[in-house]
DNA sequence: GTCTATATTCGGATAGAC
DNA sequence: GTCTATCCGAATATAGAC
């Protein structure tokens, strides 16, 4: 692997640990096993790297996602499929974390492919709602935007819980909560 | 006000700012205006102040959640008053926000009372939640425990993605979804 | 492209005077 | 209790050799 993607990967990785403030350029370094030069060759500065490294992440996450909601079955059951998916509770989410970190949303350049990461999974998630309305699965009265960002939420509000507690249960029964409250054949 | 007083409420402000890993004792002592003699008088070192802080935003976070989760209405009004009351969107949520901190979580001392409070506040509105089922406002297929992360997640959530939007439209939005799905009148 | 050297400021803390 | 002086390493970079 190139220097250039080694100092990346590097990046990605410190960022998801420990936020844009909590890591410096030579715990980067150190990662990624370069040089000084290297990274300034490369790159015009930690700012710069970093918003390398955060649009690999965020395209590689709208990936999974969307991969996750166009797959078969009902529009529940895709919803259902996204909430429940695999993932690394206890590290938070590698795009969602970013949102806490003060630099990263002072500056629009950095905070651009997190919001649009988060915008685009959400239109995802409430076109499949409308579908779900119009198949008669979900109640006509229910908002795609507003199911899709309370989806988002649950998911966002659960990494918080589980870290908080040092599990993941909270992250799991927030999901259960939601999918009984969405759940089709739900009792009045 | 004392210095020890104003080094907490400086620390505090920081935390919600920026962080821990974000907040330099230099900073504290700006915005304290205290020098470096007091804070090493008053605290061992930056967690020990660090502690003092988040137990005074802890305990203030919870009587404010328990002031609202305890007022006058029934169970679903009570959850509503609670996920619409005031709130400095933006900002973040000063308990929840520690966090993606990763030397708050690192620190059992310091992550406690982030967990005990979380918890807490579950702990009541779950209790609301087997309330509102008793009294038929609820179904009794949903689990209190369950709809409170629900609920908690929800909240925690839409701060993340009011932040990543700019906008508190979001969190908003999130709060209206998770209640056209609670609320005992929904149609089916 | 990568290296080493250097610069400046900050982070976190200790020592000892007042 | 508070102040100033001081310490040492880290953070973020620039300069210039190789």
């Amino acid at each position: 692997m190139s220097t250039s993607e080694r100092l990346i990967d590097a990046t990605r990785e410190l960022l998801w640990e420990r936020g844009y403030v909590g890591t410096s350029p030579k715990a980067i370094l150190e990662r990624a096993d370069a040089g000084q030069g290297s990274m300034y060759h490369h790159f015009k500065g930690k700012p710069d790297l970093a918003l390398a490294a955060i649009r690999r992440t965020a395209e590689e996450l709208l990936a999974t996602a969307e991969g996750v909601l166009d797959g078969p079955g009902t529009p529940y059951e895709r919803i259902e499929a996204y909430l429940r998916r695999e993932r690394d509770v206890l590290r938070g989410c590698p795009v969602g974390r970013l949102t806490m970190d003060p630099d990263i949303i002072a500056s629009d350049e950095l905070r651009a492919p997190v919001d649009e990461t988060l915008d685009r999974i959400r239109e995802r998630i409430a076109a499949i709602v409308e579908e779900g309305k119009e198949q008669g699965q979900f109640a006509p009265s229910l908002d795609g935007e507003e199911i899709a960002a309370a989806v988002l939420a649950t998911v966002q509000g659960g990494y918080v819980l589980a870290r908080a507690s040092g599990s993941a249960d909270a992250f799991d029964a927030g999901v259960r909560g939601l999918l009984s409250l969405l759940a089709p054949d739900r009792p009045a």
